[in-house]
DNA sequence: GAGGTCAGGTTGTCATGACAACTGGTTTCT
DNA sequence: AGAAACCAGTTGTCATGACAACCTGACCTC
């Protein structure tokens, strides 16, 4: 703070084993956040900054596409980098609920309904490239945000992760900060949302009648490896959640 | 075709306008989802392909970059790239649902049912940056594929827009189809998705019970320049429609 | 036999340099 | 006055070179 002049307070550490680029995205990211690149405005040509900055100019325009790709800069031929003039944020993300919470500053509590070793259903199964009737790991939680409850969660994992994700440190923290904290890097989902409506012991859980809607995600996690790591089978009360996510055309850089 | 060697079997054409990085990943992309190469299998290394194809290693790495920002490769430091071994594709992407339905070979057919100039809401208007009460067009379309109601939808676009979206093209073409035909491209949409009750109205048109549950999406797309060109509020039967996407955790790549 | 060590192969990071393509405004010409 | 041509500024593309970080498997030592 106080300084106008760079568009970077924080200065690149060359020593640290964050890439330079990633370093600097950040930088940009935390500035345009904090409102001192304001919406609309004009980053400063990449050549320019390079030279403030003392690197080179592929390493700027790297940063600046990790930028592009969250959707908070556009890039423009001939014109520059703007700054997305939109408001709106938080895509969906490979996080959890958990962290999402926790950004936000909503207290999330959890209670964790069932914790047990089960042979695993047909669609869990082929969803975890795994053999019919495999025991998998199973457990569900029911997470509540200011008291209120938001998701009843349904999780299946192979069995080999039963140390990692106990029944205690499930009770404190999300499952994905316990697989990142184990050294499982997920990098990649596929899901599906839709809808329907509630069993009733699904609404006697989430507090609401049964007419009222649910929203539904079914996700697979892989790992580094590609290696299935995670089935999630998800419910949400409509009333009270959406999926808020930026989607962006393939933009050729 | 015949030959085997190359896992390229299209040339790179260094005349063509389109990118070497966009051809090679083009090619690479049609290798992979025609089976050529096989899920799990490694991909040549990057500095072999680079002496194969004629072209720099950075290039290789991102045409690369842009499989794995589409999830179809994972790369891992140290060991090579490998084809993602899922079959699941189909991310929710910057296209309309025209182009997806015809994509996946579903005929679909569209009935106009309104066509007309309105004053914003104030949600649409907030969502296009316009004052309160400026004139938009609205428009109202019922999507069915193969004979079914799977889509009622609502949009609203600045007035300029009056002349490229009329109402006798949009009887065959898709929204999206027309913005880009006249030159418009969409860059960043930011989306959301829910779930509700059907009202009376929409239950009829989209031949549910009133007990079915609907998905919501509301859509606000902005192109180039970063200005608003459309506002989208559509619903689905849910017992008919699912939202399928890819995520992929931030790489640094 | 178990463990550590090392070498080879791979992707990751970064710099420098050059030219192409596009945009928007200015200038010039008609 | 209007249209065409030009120009400065910006991002887009591509090449070459170098070294770092990482993983695996083979080898060696104890």
């Amino acid at each position: 703070m106080g300084a106008r002049r760079g568009l970077t307070d924080a200065a690149l550490d060359r020593a640290s084993p964050v890439p330079l680029y990633y370093q600097l995205a950040e930088n940009l990211e935390t500035a345009i956040r904090s409102g001192s690149l304001s919406s609309g405005s004009h980053l400063e040509n990449e050549i320019e900054l390079a030279r403030q900055l003392r690197v080179s100019r592929p390493t700027v325009r790297r940063a600046i596409a990790v930028l592009a790709n969250r959707g908070l800069v556009i890039r423009r031929h001939g014109i520059g980098t703007l700054v997305v003039p939109v408001r709106v944020r938080r895509p969906v993300r490979l996080s959890s609920l958990y962290d999402d919470l926790a950004e936000s500053g909503q207290a999330p509590s959890t209670r964790l309904l069932a914790y047990e070793v089960v042979p695993a259903p047909l669609d869990v199964a082929t969803g975890l490239q795994l053999a019919r009737g495999t025991r998998v790991l199973h457990f569900e939680r029911l997470r509540l945000a200011s008291g209120q409850p938001i998701s009843l969660m349904r999780n299946f994992l192979p069995l080999g992760l039963k140390e990692v994700v106990t029944e205690e440190a499930l009770q404190f923290t999300g499952l994905y900060r316990l697989l990142r904290q184990s050294g499982i890097h997920l990098r990649l989902a596929s899901q599906s949302i839709g809808a329907r409506s509630p069993q009733p012991r699904e609404a006697r859980l989430l507090l609401i009648v049964r007419s009222a809607p649910l929203l539904t995600m079914r996700r697979i996690s892989y790992d580094d490896a590609g290696q299935p790591v995670e089935y999630g089978s998800h419910v949400y009360p409509a009333e009270r959640y959406s999926f808020e996510m930026s989607v962006v055309a393939d933009s050729r850089t």
